[in-house]
DNA sequence: AGCTTATGGTCAAGTAGCTTGACTATCTCT
DNA sequence: AGAGATAGTCAAGCTACTTGACCATAAGCT
């Protein structure tokens, strides 16, 4: 294996990445959600089921929890969850899903499905299994935030 | 292939290409170069072997001329590329790297190695060769910066 | 119980890396 | 030669983050 063919890999990697999550989010615009960044829907995935706390969603994002309180301040202004008191911690306060977070989140998940359908005319169904797979393989708990 | 699949490969995807590109960057700044970003690292991969101009560079990140320029300032003023006159374009200037450059580069270059090696214990020698031939096929042209 | 330390969250201020807008110099096309 | 396109820079502004300080509550120790 030589030196560049793991720098190729790695643009690679960028690349799909970042192509995957521009197409995604642009299927998220096309149903009518505006004002949302892909980080929301990586937020949305942590929200899911059962509520969070801000410092969980800040673990989960990889940023502090100056930076999730201020996502979460602008997923509350534009209705898309709430902040309720914890039930078990009265410093902590529990940020769940409203129902237009999870029509979002449903509408992510169609666009991603899509995104990677056309994938699946390239490698055929088996194809990304495969690749899902591997990269599960690899990248276990990795940051979700690309971050450079 | 359920919806939430797709989200999963998605997720799996930047936790991979996040984690590579830390670790990459970690082991540059082990081999004794500070100051430098993953997005120094793509910059140079432009810039190989014979330089490119501003806006090339602006095109391959897919950012505007004018960050593509400040990053160039920074690469002039921490020694690793040199601007040039343009030998066909007074307009142009001939960006290029120095010696340092070419330095970092090999050190980014064996940082990777390295880390894509962690990747083959796991998934064997063919399957990172196989990773890398999928992701190869679906994201040919993708842009390099995930930036969200 | 009472004291100490750790944890969840917010407020405030600062920063890095990008953007848009305006401008000059040079090239290209007719 | 003139008109428009293109390479590059300067300047200003914005956004998503950071660090640092602070308060309220929880958990642990004696």
């Amino acid at each position: 294996m030589q030196n560049s063919d793991a720098m190729a890999l790695t643009a690679a990697l960028l690349a799909a990445a970042g192509g995957l999550t521009q197409r995604i989010h642009e299927g998220v615009v096309a149903r009518g959600f505006e004002g949302v960044r892909p980080a929301h829907g990586f937020a949305f995935a942590r929200l899911a089921p059962d509520g969070a706390t801000v410092t969980d969603l800040a673990v989960h994002l990889g940023v502090t929890k100056q930076a999730a309180s201020q996502l979460v301040d602008e997923l509350v202004r534009k209705g898309y969850a709430e902040r309720r008191p914890h039930p078990a911690d009265a410093r902590a306060r529990l940020v769940v899903m409203t129902e237009a977070g999870w029509a979002c989140t449903r509408a992510a998940e169609a666009a991603a499905a899509e995104a990677v359908g056309a994938w699946a005319e390239v490698l055929g169904e088996d194809g990304v299994r495969a690749l899902r797979a591997g990269l599960l393989r690899v990248a276990p708990g990795g940051p979700i935030r690309p971050s450079w």
